[in-house]
DNA sequence: CGCGAGCTTGATGCCGATCAATGCATGTGG
DNA sequence: CCACATGCATTGATCGGCATCAAGCTCGCG
């Protein structure tokens, strides 16, 4: 579609050990000296304002992005024009696992929101990892982290009716904000209904209808992206099968 | 259930430099130096009876196992009842990927035949792969490569229809076969109905009647589990949508 | 103010789930 | 060796949830 901009990386660093992301990131359980070191690693920041791609399918790859700031969705498109979110990353997660297979990235990553991420060139990753026990361990825990939520979506995809998913969907989404130090029960979605909806494998009317049901229920306030909840457990239990059986 | 059979590893040594899995499994690409390093490691096998279990969900984590012979389930399990196969596994293939992120197994992996796997301590996969550039590389790869194919089968169980589904399952369990030496068209299924269809979010009467479907079209002839490709190129054209638009 | 992107809501139809019966292969005990 | 049980697969009939098609609506923005 349209060019890609000019990367133009924000030239201060950025210290890993003064990010008060450090406990959502890369270095969570990192000692003091590791710490120091992963500073002299991840040496850039870069900005994408919201609507571009942080890279796309198929570009060649070479860095992992620690998102700092901001919002994103990875996207997988199959040879007829389907595609599928396969995620949305907010600060503090990890961008960019995918590349690591064939050297060549295979989703897209784009910025729902003017975004900062940190760069994080991954043979000095592998370089680094071979020398701080710590830093590998962490590692390795952050892509076994992604397969297992993977497989939680494809439960939810396999097995799930509409108001399940998107009462996962709520929760999960609910519950990263609050351990970001965001408030549990209001939150404003950063996606689209039709995001959500490939996210979760149902049509954008689906999704609207579901919202719609829910606040019906005395379950949700939706107004827009704007979103109440009202009744965490009401959802919960929506997860959990009918529960009570 | 039922309890767990005692584990009777094999008491000889498996040598990875001189399995002829080494072309598929974790050995990919490492010099012959490397490969003598990984056969200090890879210590035992296991033998794992159709039916029974080699891990389960909640199970502590210690060790990968490279498929040897044979043929595994993956199943996450949700708190009500449900569940869904999150994939299958066979020779050169690993399990176990998802507990590192906990230091427990989340999935349960079943044996679909009779079985045998190469047991590779974590621990030492780890201090190896810090001393030996290539299988840190090939390690992080293969991660990386089960996230891509998680991807894989979001964007099929998001977006595609009941025959789609399963021409693509057909064709990826053809192609994995193929790369282990055997016929492209012609193939036993070590799985059941409705094992397909929990992997595919389908009932196993929708599976069973697409098999039908396939085989009114002249695409397959199915026998039970027995299964003839007929017209991969066919398969083929239902997975990239119904082409030509 | 008017445009457009995104959201809501309604009417209809279809795909796949569900319910139910039958068929087929394997195994077991009399 | 047969009778029967059991697990898995097939096939049919019906139902329901979500997709699809089609208007309007809301809100932000030039």
């Amino acid at each position: 579609m349209t060019t890609l901009p000019p990367i133009r990386p924000d030239t201060f660093r950025v210290a890993c050990s003064s990010c008060n992301l450090r406990e959502l990131c890369l270095p969570v359980g990192l000692s003091h000296d590791d710490l120091e070191q992963l500073d002299t690693m991840v040496a850039t920041r870069r900005s994408i304002a919201r609507g571009e791609t942080l890279f796309r399918s198929g570009d060649p790859f070479q860095s992992l992005y620690a998102v700092r700031t901001g919002f994103f969705k990875t996207c997988v498109a199959s040879e007829d024009g389907r595609d599928q979110v396969t995620g949305f990353q907010m600060a503090g997660e990890l961008l960019g696992l995918d590349g690591i297979s064939t050297d060549r990235h295979s989703v897209d990553a784009v910025a729902l929101e003017d975004s900062q991420v940190c760069v994080i060139p991954y043979d000095k990753l592998e370089d680094l990892s071979r020398e701080f026990t710590n830093l590998q361990h962490q590692f390795h825990k952050i892509m076994s982290r992604e397969i297992v939520r993977d497989h939680g979506v494809m439960l939810l995809l396999g097995s799930m009716r509409a108001e399940e998913r998107l009462a996962a969907f709520l929760l999960n989404l609910t519950q990263r904000l609050q351990a970001r130090g965001f408030s549990a029960s209001s939150l404003i979605l950063r996606m689209t209904r039709e995001e959500i909806g490939s996210y979760l494998g149902l049509k954008l009317e689906t999704v609207s209808r579901t919202f719609s049901k829910f606040q019906e229920d005395g379950l949700l306030e939706v107004k827009q992206r704007q979103i109440q909840i009202l009744d965490q457990a009401g959802l919960q239990k929506l997860v959990n099968g009918t529960a009570a059986c």
